[in-house]
DNA sequence: ACCAATCTTGACTTTAAAGTACAGATTACT
DNA sequence: AGTAATCTGTACTTTAAAGTCAAGATTGGT
């Protein structure tokens, strides 16, 4: 259970154009200098984030990129599902079903009602969380998790 | 992120031995075909969770795997990092850090306070589920699991 | 002693994710 | 019009994870 390479830059990224500012457009190279990431690899980053309504590109000599929304309208459960997918989806047992066809997983499949626990307490920690809140310091924030009563 | 392959295997080949019951051993090869998995990987599986000292090996021609400890010894949350590490560990920033050698990444940090939050959302469901919770029926579990008031 | 069944280990092959390259399209400025 | 800066999309290369192979070591049965 690992973070993706893709959630954790794709996320830095729009986490920085968020933090340029209402309105403010960022340049792909503006954004690879500022999180060290190569020119190539954010273009990689940003179309993905587009492609999932987060942010708004313009071309040409004066394009960029800005939000395509209010920070508090950008759960950050809905990013990191575009940048890595969720930990237990649909087909995830044709996926694992080993050498045969169906999932001969039997002792009932508690380790499928496991992942689904798992992923219901990951989705009620970010079903909570906005861009806005990761724009606000790490104690802010902290105070915000503390507060939830339920997973 | 995502379940990896060891991990959702691993944790099969576990709960079979497991369900074998009481002090009751099982070849690779059983294993094997119980879960439709090669020989090859279920012993590739089986010495990972040797080394986690969650099993233990017989050699020879009655030989096998055994449960190392009962299941109620055995803690879900330690097999998963055996299997697959964890979310959020030391060395996180050194892994992604961009082009740079330092992690660039300002803003703060309120990123890293989320992987957190979620890898300690993730660490209590997980706390409290051992290898025998997992033994029982989905129901049963499920009930076990609403009955926790935080994460 | 020998054989057959097992676990053990490291190296290897295959496959998917990470990251790059490049040619094309769009727009502003002169 | 021409140029330079930008985004776009696909194809490619590199790297890490998934899964296999083969040779060795251990033990019980004959």
């Amino acid at each position: 259970m690992k973070l993706s390479a893709q959630e954790e830059y794709g996320l830095r990224c729009l986490l920085r154009l968020a933090s340029a500012g209402e309105g403010q457009s960022l340049t792909i190279p503006e954004i690879g200098r500022a999180e060290a990431l190569s020119i190539a690899y954010v273009a990689k980053l940003m179309r993905i984030l587009r492609q999932g309504k987060f942010v708004k590109s313009v071309r040409g000599q004066t394009g960029g990129y800005t939000l395509a929304r209010n920070p508090e309208n950008i759960p950050i459960g809905e990013v990191l599902a575009a940048l890595g997918g969720r930990l237990f989806e649909p087909g995830f047992c044709d996926q694992f079903s080993g050498l045969k066809r169906l999932c001969t997983h039997s002792v009932d499949c508690s380790i499928r009602s496991l992942w689904r626990a798992v992923q219901s307490a990951v989705d009620s920690v970010l079903g909570g969380i906005t861009l806005r809140d990761l724009l606000q310091k790490e104690s802010t924030m902290k105070m915000q998790l503390a507060s939830r009563d339920r997973y």
